[in-house]
DNA sequence: CATTTAACTTGTTTTTTGCAAGTGAGCTGG
DNA sequence: CCAGCTCACTTGCAAAAAACAAGTTAAATG
C-alpha cells in the first residue's frame, strides 16, 4: 500500500485504521471471538466494515480464523504470534488515554491494571481466556 | 466523536487516522517543523488532508502552531508536553514493524536504535532538534 | 517590481464508511 | 421434521472522507 519502507507506515498498514484496534481490543481485553461479538463493541462498528476489517486482519496473519467446534455456523477469531506482540501498542495507548482523557466518562479500568502491572496486563492481553 | 469512555478509543479519536503518526514521526523522528516539510513526505499526503490533520492536532493540544521568527510567511509545528509523551506508541509500533516487516525495501535505521537503546531513542525523539 | 515561495483554500473525482436490508447455512422448540 | 430463529456474512445505496488539480494571498527575493 504504502512502499515508503518506514516500519511505522508498515504498522499503520497493517493495524493503523479507525476500527482494527478496537476489533483487537475485544479480542485482547474482552476475550472476545465471533463475529457477532465485535459487532455489539460500544463504538457501534458498521457490519460490512467488520467484514472487511477481519479479512485484513487475517490476510496479514495477526488473528486467524476457525470453526467453532461447538457450534457449525459459527467461526473463532483468534490472535496469532504476530497479533499478540500488538499488546505492548496497545497498552501505551491505554496509558497514554489514561493521562489525557479528562471526560467525566472516561473508563478507567483497564489504564489502573496497566500502570498497577504492566508485565502483568501485557501478558493478560496478549492470552485472553 | 466516540463516546465510550475507553482510554484506547480515546487515544485512536486523537491520533488514530491514516495519517498524523506519519506527520508525527516527521516532527519526531527527522526534525521536520513546517508544512512545506510534511508535505514532502515520502507517503504522499494530499495538501488538503494535512491542513485538516494540523488543525485537529492542534485542537487536541499535541501540536502547537507559531510564527517562523526568521521567515514571516512561515510557522513552525512543535510537539506539546501531551505530543512527546506519544514517543513510546511510536517506539512499540516501530519495534513490532521492526520485528514483523520482511520487504525487502524495509529500512531498519529507526529500529535498530530503538532496539539497541530504547530509553534513548524515546528520549531522542520527545526532543527532535 | 516581477517572480518565486510558503501556506493554505477551493472544486471535483474517487474511495471509504455508514446504514438498511437481504441471503443462506445451520440450529432449535413444538 | 419443519417453521422460525440465529449467525455470519453480502449487497445496494447514501454520506463522508481522501486524493487530485488548480487557485489564492501574503511575504520574500533577485
Amino acid at each position: 500500500m504504502r512502499q515508503s519502507g518506514c516500519p511505522l507506515a508498515f504498522g499503520l498498514d497493517t493495524f493503523g485504521d479507525r476500527w482494527s484496534l478496537l476489533v483487537l481490543r475485544e479480542m485482547m481485553v474482552r476475550g472476545k471471538k465471533t463475529y457477532g461479538d465485535f459487532l455489539e463493541i460500544d463504538e457501534g462498528i458498521a457490519t460490512n466494515v467488520l467484514a472487511d476489517r477481519l479479512k485484513h486482519l487475517e490476510t496479514e496473519g495477526i488473528i486467524s480464523k476457525s470453526r467453532d467446534p461447538d457450534n457449525r455456523r459459527s467461526y473463532l477469531y483468534t490472535l496469532t504470534d504476530k497479533g499478540r506482540d500488538l499488546a505492548p501498542i496497545l497498552t501505551e495507548i491505554i496509558l497514554w488515554g489514561g493521562k489525557y482523557d479528562k471526560r467525566p466518562q472516561a473508563r478507567r479500568e483497564a489504564v489502573n491494571k496497566a500502570k498497577k502491572n504492566r508485565k502483568g496486563f501485557e501478558a493478560a492481553i496478549r492470552s485472553p481466556e
